[in-house]
DNA sequence: TGAAATAATGTAAACGGTTACAGTAACCGT
DNA sequence: ACGGTTACTGTAACCGTTTACATTATTTCA
């Protein structure tokens, strides 16, 4: 019969000292493999251990050792297929490393100045996708040293933040050039990702620089918001559709794969061929990519090494203090159906 | 000058205790909001909390406390676009609840003699996912009463663990019963998942059910695994059809979306017709089923709402310690080109 | 051989909150 | 006027680890 007061249930490192007949402190140095810890009790603990099936407790450690062995992925939102890899490449490193993951999302509704859901006092260090934060609380974490990462974001003026992105501008450039000098289109649509998300200012900044290299006007009335979603790219398509009198268009360059799929619903309703009379591309290279009707021409960016890399950079910077400033992951046009190639 | 000995360089209760002036207990009091506090006291702590941007410390928190305000979610990969509406729905309502959430992948290889990333240690509850977690760890956790539900996976005997899951089995046997009766399909490949995880063996048994209600003879040569993964699936049916003396078949049920795409991609590439000399047929009508080429008959599977009742299953568990069984949530079958309807 | 370095262990003070317990002042009903 | 609530606040123990410091035994080597 034990009295139980405040305690809790499970066994502690005292109950484990105890059995084993050595000190707390011991302990600790045989679980934490810092300090030398002699044969013999070494044996005889991992013995009473697993006997004992005794786990740390994570709150007390971490109070104590001022770690949480816990990163944090800090995202808008998770409305997208895209994150599957990014969140696979996030994780892989995560446990090899035997820390947790906290995922959580904020954006600008829940700023009613709730503070970030995860910071210092829960995490070791942050991986921000895009606009996962803002620059506010950037440079307020930046300001006492806190480890983050930006993912498909570089940092704001002036603050020194390890950033790992993809290439946009460029690749966007060309695959803009190839509907123009390959398919001869002339009105393109560009549906844009969240305004201020910076993959999608780069696409659009690709996307103007080969219309001008081409001597095409750039009109604004071809500039559509499809959010990087299925749902709001659909929308705006149908409701642009709906008005009988939109602007001719003979192609569409919409800002990612998952948008594209809204796009391609919203074309096929309306009864357009794809991708005879308008050719449709997309970015990313998501794995349905390949299978949607017709195949999708579309840019294959890295996410799953992005997510990687980022994380990689994340215990550079919990290990060693060095960084490595901006990392920007080359990018390859994938040429399938939807632009008008055959293959 | 202060002296920083250990201190860690953010501010504390006590701190904030002192510029209030007044003590610990009180702050925490106010913060924590379960006790009262006189108006004049409350306004100025909300004066100096903000001002001094207070944020309490987790561990801290933690450790007194002993909760962790984190449910952990168990997974045993994150290969699958499944995921995403599965982590919004669970995110959501974690969110809507101010916890945070952890996710880890737990699965056979990561078992030499490791114990699951996350549990009572580091979490107040637990979603455990299809086989994100061995009977065993189950029979343990459950034994000291730890708030758990599974999600895609009933409870071994004798435990009484809430669960969310979908239908599988009728709703697989009416979509085979349609291939056969109205598409005229005899030799029906099934493509499994997992070996052991249960969706896949009920789908299974409402495949042969459906067979054996059609006078379809069982064929062990018909089945084959496809892990629930793309690259997979397509090895598996491309290692199949290469071996030219494979047997004959007229349709395939994959049991998810995600290795149809796989199916698609092997199908095609050894040049069938889709669905005219093969049927395709898919579960879980993910974002992108509408628009692969051909667009995918599939089963609807409300996958957002199983992960919002399962969190919100475990919520009720922490708060009333009711538990309400089993939930099966229905599902429906999608018509679309791949099984030869022509819509 | 003796001093110094090294190895193995223990003691006890943090870490930063929560909360049981106790105390004081104001209020209430008779 | 007085005992009994009620509202508010403070003191200090406690949560379960880590780790600085102290201690003792053992090895190393000039």
């Amino acid at each position: 019969m034990t009295t139980m007061s405040r305690r809790s249930s499970s066994v502690t490192i005292r109950d484990v000292a105890r059995k084993a007949g050595v000190s707390v402190a011991t302990v600790s140095r045989y679980i934490n493999q810092n300090a030398n810890v002699s044969p013999e009790v070494s044996e005889r603990l991992g013995l009473v251990l697993s006997e004992m099936k005794y786990v740390p407790h994570a709150a007390a450690r971490n109070l104590a050792s001022r770690k949480t062995r816990v990163i944090g992925l800090l995202l808008n939102n998770l409305h997208n297929d895209f994150f599957v890899p990014l969140l696979n490449g996030v994780e892989a490193v995560v446990r090899k490393r035997g820390y947790n993951l906290i995922i959580a999302t904020y954006h600008a509704d829940s700023r009613t100045e709730m503070p970030p859901p995860i910071g210092p006092h829960n995490t070791d260090g942050l991986l921000v996708f895009s606009d996962g934060l803002f620059d506010e609380d950037l440079v307020n974490l930046s300001a006492i040293g806190f480890p983050m990462v930006l993912v498909h974001r570089t940092p704001p003026p002036d603050l020194k933040i390890p950033s790992v992105t993809v290439e946009n501008k460029e690749i966007t450039h060309k695959l803009i050039e190839h509907l123009i000098k390959d398919h001869g289109k002339r009105r393109i649509l560009f549906m844009r990702g969240p305004v201020h998300q910076e993959d999608s200012i780069h696409r659009e900044a690709g996307y103007i620089s080969a219309l001008q290299a081409n001597g095409i006007a750039f009109d604004e009335n071809l500039i559509l918001n499809g959010d990087y979603e299925r749902d709001i790219a659909y929308q705006a398509v149908s409701k642009f559709l709906e008005n009988g009198k939109h602007v001719e268009f003979d192609a569409v360059f919409t800002g990612d794969d998952d948008a594209a799929i809204g796009v391609l619903r919203a074309l096929h309703q309306f009864g357009y061929q794809i991708p005879e009379r308008i050719a449709v591309i997309g970015f990313d290279d998501l794995g349905f990519a390949p299978f949607l009707n017709p195949p999708l021409t579309t840019v294959r960016a890295p996410t799953e090494a992005v997510g990687r890399i980022a994380t990689e950079r994340l215990f550079d910077l919990l290990d060693n203090q060095t960084s490595d400033e901006v990392t920007m992951l080359s990018t390859e046009i994938i040429f399938r159906r939807s632009c008008g190639c055959n293959n």
